[in-house]
DNA sequence: TTATTTTTGTATCACTCACTACAAAATCCT
DNA sequence: AGGATTTTGTAGTGAGTGATACAAAAATAA
């Protein structure tokens, strides 16, 4: 019989479980962003030895990519669902921008740990990864766009990463669930008038 | 005859100009942020050495805190123009909106100094000084507001700053001035129908 | 058992960081 | 001139960074 463990491997086993320390480290990066968070602080954090965490993670800098795709599928918004063919595209952005709204609001991290991340840091390898996962979202929310209005796709995928990065900043600065809808609301409601209005 | 000179002093003369060497240090902060830029930078950029460094500013999160200041007086926004009294919300808010996008578009530093600088850090303390400039900035704009729409004040002056983020990003996404321009009036547009249909 | 493989903990590594001790140099005051 | 004061350049401080060398430990394979 196989057993349960996906990889029965040879030498010592590990003392912790990968999956977890991800996840622990997904949360402590968005938290404090890549270089406000130590190797120090990780491995302590993780309750394991420098060596413990190189082997399993080869460096900082990767781990910090693992945490970033973790974040996208843990923690993405459902841009499927917001805009779902057949949507009309002012209904459809005002619905992603109050995903966003929702997610950003602060419990634990605050803001969207892409977004953050990919401002200029004292590491530019990091934020080049996250900006890299960043122009990935946006060039799949386009696409979804697309299907929508294809006149407007650029400007409207323009639009929505401007309006993700305001309600991140203002999620990091405290701004609470109820007001942060309002703002997305508003913002929303900016596109459609431009939309409607000035074709 | 009292000499051209403000300060005549005793000692060894200073051997470069504390303001131009300010402005210097002004635009390093703007472009790479205070992580990003380390104080042998600094030396190297200024052409001295750390002693003339530190006697000359005292620290690095002090000279930080003196170029966020020459930042706002230098190129802070002309708020007190965009929200004349007498102004409409509405109007007032979509010209503030424009100098932003024109004052954040990429010409050497992109973005905002004082809204970058005010997202998480290494250095908690730089952070915190970009945030207590931040939430000035807030407040005065607030009380421009005020005079022109009271009951709307506060969510006006946090839509304003949510957007200022916004296309503070976008700007350092390399997003150039004509899109930041039409993104800046979308999001004024988003206000100005809130404001007349909802209330 | 014996060999092989992988992880573990201890103890660092070289490097960069912000910052300074110190004495020579350059100015003003008397 | 001679004393006082401030800046200068040289050199280096301790602390923190990401990342490792090394050998003991713990598992499988023969």
């Amino acid at each position: 019989m196989s057993d349960t463990k996906i990889t029965a491997k040879r030498g010592r086993p590990r003392a912790f479980d990968r999956d977890e320390a991800l996840a622990k480290a997904q949360v402590l990066f968005h938290a404090k962003g890549y270089d406000g968070l130590s190797v120090a602080d990780l491995t302590q954090a993780l309750g394991i030895n420098p060596p413990s965490f190189y082997a399993a993670f080869g460096s900082k800098l990767a781990l910090y990519d693992e945490a970033l795709r973790r974040y996208e599928k843990t923690e993405g918004l459902d841009v499927d669902t917001a805009l779902a063919p057949g949507t009309p595209l002012p209904a459809g952005v005002t619905k992603l921008l109050r995903y966003a709204a929702d997610a950003y609001a602060c419990d634990g991290p605050c803001g969207c740990m892409v977004i953050e991340g990919a401002r200029g840091t004292a590491d530019p390898e990091a934020g080049d990864r996250a900006r890299a996962r960043m122009e990935a979202s946006r060039a799949y929310i386009r696409e979804k766009i697309v299907v929508l209005d294809a006149n407007n796709a650029d400007l409207a995928a323009d639009y929505v990463m401007m309006s993700f990065a305001g309600l991140s900043a203002s999620a990091r600065n405290g701004m609470p669930t109820q007001r942060l809808r309002v703002m997305a609301g508003i913002a929303a409601e900016g596109l459609s008038a431009y939309l409607t209005s000035g074709r």
